[in-house]
DNA sequence: TCAATTTCTGAAATCGATTTCAGAGTTAGG
DNA sequence: CCTAACTCTGAAATCGATTTCAGAAATTGA
């Protein structure tokens, strides 16, 4: 009376084929077959081809559950990025999904929203599948997390940054620094009144944080240290780009470079910009973060930081593959960006201190 | 003297919480502690309380190998994507992912890059992982995946597509009839003179042939057939879009509308016109597919269709545990698409069939 | 031709969690 | 007060592949 539901007998329907079933078909036993798999070169020549002709024939797959379980690996990484919808981390991924796939691994993918406490619940997610090795991105991370994943005992790296917190290793870009340089040579073409647009709202986006601190140091050091109207937060869409040139344009209509800390952003801002009127670079430089595809092919093309995020992903995958294996690996791997001049930032308007003339106190 | 080197000892360093550890602390039998955290219902409250907190303070988790094997069930999905540069493919696979992980499934990720022989290669390994469903992509694959996947036994659903072949169901748009209507919709405005840019290089690719399908048929009805130099086959990069319209323009200068298979290389074409001096829409008018976020940001916006990427990732996540629950399941769901006209077309210069009186026989 | 190696194969233990089966303990009914 | 009917817990079998250990077969050398 209280039989189970009929609904999908158990596990799969075709009572799946086992090692055992090639064992008997071949004339030998399991273990036989199971050396065929694993260690082929030991096994006679004659007799590993029949026993492969077999497998062949009833289409054997081993069951890698029972496999991880015998074996304690599970040949499988996990990565959790912010958001997949930048390119940026999908460029990332992709380089780490084909690398991995090359030495035999497979990655397990979630995503955080930008939420330290969903990345929280992921990574336990990732963690209960028996992942053998684990990718996160940024530097900010919660204790509770650094402790969840050293409980486990399972290899860390995380990306797009120099280094990280909590003796977790890191490949990546040194983010302050980029935007450092980038404010630098805005300063040498004689820029004084500057504009960031950071998307510093999500919490845990420690890197576009950092690229901000990059561009008030340099200003800092300059005597230019920005107010704070001139800083634009804004999440990391192009329509939040735009709104924001427009706000600071409002606050500060002498602005004469504006720099954000992502490629969207800047693009948004172009958008606006050529809305609004202006020329760019000619009354107003802007320049972007990433050097996604699209900002070579904007009219003008847009100067940006290009971030390496293919190699991210690559070195992210061999790092973890040799730290599984037991191979020494480095502490951290700092990769270089690229600033990337293009035609979007120029000299402000008729050479050092323009706007001065036409809206402030006219000396 | 042949020892194994000395590197990781086997499996984990510290010697992972068994449920064996956590049922001798709480003085109970392992099959108690199981029951505990399968069925905790018809365990004694008090009892039940006792091995949690054990359960706790040992932070135990349980190996999900030895689980699955018993159990037959890995609560893992797989999706082969063509690429995740493609912000489609992108938010889709993170809607899909976050649909899973609500359910207690996890997304195994690979990428194709639109090589039959590749999204074959990562099957199989997906399947060797023991996947309880699998998500692909488009409506062309070859019979040996279908067999494969059959096989197996594993649930699938294929995505971005409203049909498939081979009994597969499918999730997605009538991507032909999309391009047919945004066809006749420039008919309708006058165009008499088209042109069409397809992504249709990568063999793979049926959801541009489609699309392309769709534009033909819409002009052969108006009997307009397009010549074979009318339709530039291109990759999906920014850069090939501007060298297709380039060489759209050499071959049929009087062209006044141009169709494209994706927003990418829409906007690479909107890119080229402008450096070209042609006015969007006044003498050209350029739509494209997709509607990516930058589409409705481009000066002028672009006339596109909407492709609910989203929708398609959760509806393939439900349809799949669904499948996998033995839950009956449709056959295949079509989804809406939804043309976006905004201003990158219009009428062409001075109403209908102008270019007329510009080149050919002045009749 | 026989013994000593060397090479190869099979039987059986093992990985860790789940679940059936049966028995111990408890409560209710007579 | 004793048996009947439950409720709950534990012992042991099981999932499928891997691997150790030992023995059988083949090869080499004397």
């Amino acid at each position: 009376m209280d039989k189970k539901p009929v609904i999908a007998p158990k596990g799969r329907q075709q009572p799946r084929v086992k090692i055992e079933d090639v064992a008997r078909k071949a004339n030998v036993s399991p273990a036989t077959v199971s050396r065929v798999l694993n260690h082929p070169d030991i096994v006679r020549p004659e007799l590993r081809d029949r026993v492969m002709r077999h497998i062949n024939d009833l289409a054997y797959t081993r069951d890698s559950a029972a496999r991880a379980l015998k074996s304690g690996r599970m040949r499988t990484v996990g990565v959790i990025v912010p958001t997949l919808a930048l390119g940026i981390f999908a460029e990332g991924v992709e380089a780490l999904q084909n690398r991995l796939s090359e030495s035999g691994y497979t990655l397990f993918i979630a995503n955080s929203q930008y939420d330290q406490r969903r990345e929280l619940q992921e990574l336990q997610s990732l963690i209960e599948r028996g992942i053998d090795g684990i990718v996160l991105v940024g530097a900010s991370h919660g204790r509770e997390l650094r402790s969840l994943i050293e409980q486990a005992g399972v290899p860390v790296i995380t990306t797009y940054v120099a280094k990280a917190g909590g003796g977790i290793p890191a490949i990546g870009i040194d983010n302050e620094s980029a935007t450092r340089e980038m404010t630098e040579y805005l300063l040498r073409l004689g820029h004084v009144r500057f504009g960031a647009i950071a998307n510093v709202v999500a919490a845990s986006n420690d890197r576009s944080r950092a690229r901000l601190e990059g561009i008030q140091r340099a200003l800092s050091d300059a005597g230019l240290a920005l107010k704070p109207t001139q800083i634009v937060k804004a999440d990391y869409s192009l329509a939040q780009g735009r709104s924001a040139l427009r706000q600071l344009l409002t606050d500060h209509p002498d602005t004469t470079a504006v720099i954000c800390t992502t490629d969207t952003l800047a693009i948004g801002a172009m958008a606006e910009a050529r809305k609004m009127g202006l020329a760019v670079p000619a009354t107003l430089s802007i320049t972007g973060f990433d050097d996604v595809e699209l900002a070579a092919q904007m009219d003008p093309p847009l100067t940006t930081v290009s971030v390496p995020a293919a190699e991210i992903g690559r070195g992210a995958a061999d790092y973890l593959i040799n730290a599984i294996a037991g191979s020494p690996v480095p502490r951290s791997v700092v990769l270089p960006y690229r600033l990337v001049m293009r035609s979007s930032s120029a000299p402000p308007r008729s050479g050092v201190r323009p706007a001065r003339r036409g809206r402030r106190r006219d000396h």
